[in-house]
DNA sequence: ATACCATACCTATTGAAAATAGGTATGGAT
DNA sequence: ATCCATACCTATTTTCAATAGGTATGGTAT
């Protein structure tokens, strides 16, 4: 039902790419990394991640890499240094957005 | 081209009842506020505005008034409480969702 | 042994919302 | 008389999160 709401847009590529900038790590693992690290505020389901994580490596801002664990095969995603450079402009732009939208809402009640 | 670029999901709405918080408004005065309340970091035409705005007086959040003003005729926006409960809801919203996402950038990049 | 759940991958469809790119009309200034 | 700023409007496109599935394996409980 819902389709992108508010303020989601944009956030799961970021915290992804900012997740993996710590280390390695697998489609399955991420789902529940992006949930822990936000405390559940922020809380995209597989069928988020996941075509995110394919568009992002067609993208060149991932590698993939598929290991055996197991038994289990897991795809592990890494950063590449295209990725680094995109999570630091993304970083930036929520930064600037984040502050300016922030001084509205802070802003005088007395308008103008 | 561009549809719903990063972190703009929400945004517009969201500005668009805080400013009117302070005062009521016309839609063409409402697109430069916005530009003008965010030093153009969020700027969005009226393509964006006005069925934002249709939008939010159909769900009963604002009150249009027609007013002619030398020769011209303005449709000046105002908040119902509604839409002032609405303003406060999507400010926590938001505000939880920044926390998330500063929280999850700054964190260690040491991992877990 | 068998049923069941967690792990681990995947995709097609839907819906919402911003951006683009127009269009109409009036008033004032050059 | 022309042109720009004002002031309203809408149809179409594009993107992307969300929903809601589907497949397969390993381990645990009955």
């Amino acid at each position: 039902m819902a389709a992108s709401p508010n303020f989601m847009t944009g956030v799961p590529e970021l915290l992804v790419l900012r997740l993996l900038q710590d280390r390695e790590m697998y489609g399955y693992e991420i789902v529940a990394a992006v949930a822990e690290a936000t405390g559940q505020v922020v809380a995209p389901k597989e069928g988020v991640i996941y075509p995110l994580l394919h568009a992002l490596e067609q993208e060149g801002l991932l590698r993939a890499q598929r290991r055996p664990v197991g038994g289990r095969i897991r795809v592990y995603y890494g950063l590449t240094s295209k990725g680094v450079r995109r999570l630091f402009d993304l970083s930036d732009d929520w930064s600037r957005m984040a502050r300016a939208i922030q001084h509205v809402l802070k802003g005088p009640t007395h308008a103008i």
